[in-house]
DNA sequence: CCAAAAGTGTTTTAGTTACACCCATGG
DNA sequence: CCATGGGTGTAACTAAAACACTTTTGG
């Protein structure tokens, strides 16, 4: 059955209302680039095509609660940053009828990222690459490890999209990038995460002197080991400030 | 299961899923107090409570579709700058059925505000008081112009409340308190504008400068009028600035 | 001329960047 | 003792705040 023939004998004319879903973005940073999780679809609407983890939110499940399910069921994760991003609701965004969907996103450090995906063998990682392009964004491209444009089902580019700038816009002013990061980290792995997420250098002094005068983070008297070079500290999160893992 | 089966069986419950609504909050700025448009509700449930403007979303309609036509139908107004701002889902926010809602919210200069007030009898003005109580921002009070505290229904403290929260968060990076001011305006209106929605005072040359060095703005040359003192320079947003009216 | 508020120039301060340097480790 | 990256002090620069001041109107 092609996917015109599919949309032809799709009754839309039954759903009275609108149906409520839930889309996760599901990021992390992996080798300075961001990463994020698709799933490949089997079946029409977009067959091929690569979509975000997502599912319907049920009668007397809340929003966040459905996205905690998918998160633990679609992706077998849990205990991670969670949050709501943007309601889409175009009526013409899903072939099939009218589906609202609230996107949130997820980020996790990346070894809890590798864990889940080796249970999940319909789930691929994807290089997510926004170019800057002024306020308004460039077009998301979504890349395999082999550097292939994905294409993308529904307007989950425009979600994508959206995500990364949330992320960049944020960065400055919580300590959202610590759930990026395990719970001990030293500050080249905080660098490197905020290179990867805004894709541009710091100057180590100054970097270091600003995440330290934000007062999110205190080092341990711990270092790391398994360097060919001096250790560095680890730091980790202070107690009381949140970065949504809570 | 054939996917044309399964949907043919989650199309039977569709009843079953959660409705869709679009709350308004509707602000402006009068007499250095943030104001609000509230309904009082004239049935069950919340009889007698105040709430926001709102209604369902009808299928092949966008929630911003929604938004406008609720907007202009409910409130009189249209044309103004209007920004999904979050969707509250708890199960149990609405006793009647599990209602999904995207509130939304409008900025207007005050005096589109009176006018449409006048054509709608059902609406009225609240003084919005949102003390600061750090990051968590504390609750939100409702009053009238006697100073009484109205007592609102559903969430709509919350949903209030994160609208000043969003409001004041946005003022400083994006030009969006130009949305609350006529096309002409004096810097003293825009300070005025500034102190009303961050309850704190600005020493005029600082704040002077900053809102000239930020770019949004440009003098017209002609100067304000029926004052008792030296008139001031009417200034306008520069073209090519959104601040999301257009 | 006076009161009131508009509007401007100058100094002070604080915060950030750039640069140069020293330190600790493995090989 | 050398290469590599971790970590720190100092000077230069830049942006913002504080203050004192001049200007323009109505009465």
């Amino acid at each position: 059955m092609t996917e015109e023939e599919f949309l032809r004998s799709y009754d839309a004319k039954s759903f009275e209302r609108p149906s409520v879903a839930v889309d996760l973005v599901l990021m992390s940073v992996r080798d300075g680039q961001v990463v994020a999780v698709l799933q490949q679809r089997s079946e029409h609407p977009y067959q091929g095509h690569w979509a975000l983890p997502g599912g319907f939110v049920q009668i007397g499940e809340s929003p966040d609660e459905a996205a905690t399910r998918i998160l633990k069921d679609k992706a077998g994760m849990d205990q991670c940053f969670l949050e709501q991003l943007y309601t889409f609701g175009a009526p013409d965004r899903d072939p099939r009828t009218h589906v609202i969907s609230i996107a949130h996103f997820a980020l996790l450090p990346f070894e809890r990222f590798e864990k889940a995906l080796d249970r999940k063998a319909d789930l691929a990682l994807a290089t997510i690459d926004v170019p800057w392009k002024g306020e308004a964004g460039g077009a998301v491209r979504a890349l395999d490890r082999q550097g292939s444009k994905l294409s993308l089902a529904f307007d989950h580019d425009e979600i994508l999209g959206l995500a990364v700038k949330r992320l960049r816009g944020r960065l400055d002013y919580s300590p959202i990038a610590f759930a990026l990061l395990p719970a001990l980290f030293t500050l080249r792995d905080l660098q490197d995460v905020h290179q990867a997420i805004l894709g541009v250098e710091f100057r180590k002094p100054a970097f270091r002197r600003r995440m330290l005068d934000a007062g999110w983070i205190k080092g341990t008297g711990k270092k790391e080991s398994g360097q060919t070079f001096r250790p560095a500290e680890l730091y980790t999160l202070k107690k009381g400030v949140k970065n949504g893992t809570d």
